[in-house]
DNA sequence: TCGTTTTCTTGACCCGTTCAAGAAACGGTG
DNA sequence: CACCGTTTCTTGAACGGGTCAAGAAAACGA
């Protein structure tokens, strides 16, 4: 089975506290949230958290790699529990509303620019821009 | 040959001033710029020029066409004159240098979204990230 | 040359995020 | 199972990039 956010946080070295599970918990079940509903969420749970420590938190998340961390130009920051298939996004121009795409030519191609020009790439990231479904209807 | 700035301005329906000439003129030479950067050659150039000034007509030229605007995650925004092409670029995660990377697969597929969840998408953004030759001595 | 409209100047302000100091609490150890 | 060192959380200030707002200045069609 999945591991639970417990064994999660064991396995990436990091303590076991309320906010550490909150967050799993709900970005668990609401994927591409910025760090604002997070903290509402984890608020609603849990009472009263600082915004300090949900940064805190996604930081040290997105730094084990139990998160990722999606910034769209213009807007704030989303983060997400899918890691390690380098999967694209999909963002809304209006409202940031951030939807997974898969990668569009397979795993590898993706992280082969045609001129490195010496620089050591480590990831291609791939965002696509447009309007919501939602936000379509003018 | 290739319009003057003037020519430029005129086509785009802005007005011609000494301050957007010497955004054109500079960031010809300087791909990839901040507006910061932009500020300092515009007044080395001019004397001169508001902050306030140099984001105006940046937005005035990324509006119209002239300019695009690259924001890479973690760093200010940059601008380049090469517009129309659908080429993607190469961010040093320590510095923010920003290189040009032409597209990957040829012109169209990049604009395809292997499943596009009812956005209309109108632009699809890659950015590689590693280190530039530079930052890579540690 | 005039008058309208756009653009530039100055200065305040905003948002998302981080820094800093100290209090709280996790969890390995005796 | 109590202790202590280290990590994490709280509170509150600050930061950087960028925008908003009001008015002065300059472009340009008539």
């Amino acid at each position: 089975m999945t591991p639970g956010p417990r064994e999660l946080l064991k396995d990436a070295g990091l303590r076991i506290t309320a906010p550490r599970i909150a967050v799993l918990d709900w970005l668990a079940d609401h994927p591409h949230a910025t760090a604002d509903a997070v903290a509402e969420g984890v608020r609603a749970r849990l009472g009263s958290v600082s915004t300090q420590a949900v940064y805190d938190v996604l930081n040290a998340f997105t730094r084990t790699g139990l998160l990722r961390r999606v910034e769209p130009a213009g807007h704030p920051a989303r983060y997400e529990t899918r890691t390690g298939d380098n999967h694209h996004h999909l963002v809304c121009r209006n409202c940031g509303r951030t939807e997974d795409v898969d990668c569009v030519h397979g795993a590898a191609p993706c992280l082969e620019p045609s001129n490195a020009a010496g620089f050591a790439v480590d990831e291609a990231e791939v965002l696509f821009w447009g309007l919501c479904p939602d936000c379509l209807g003018h």
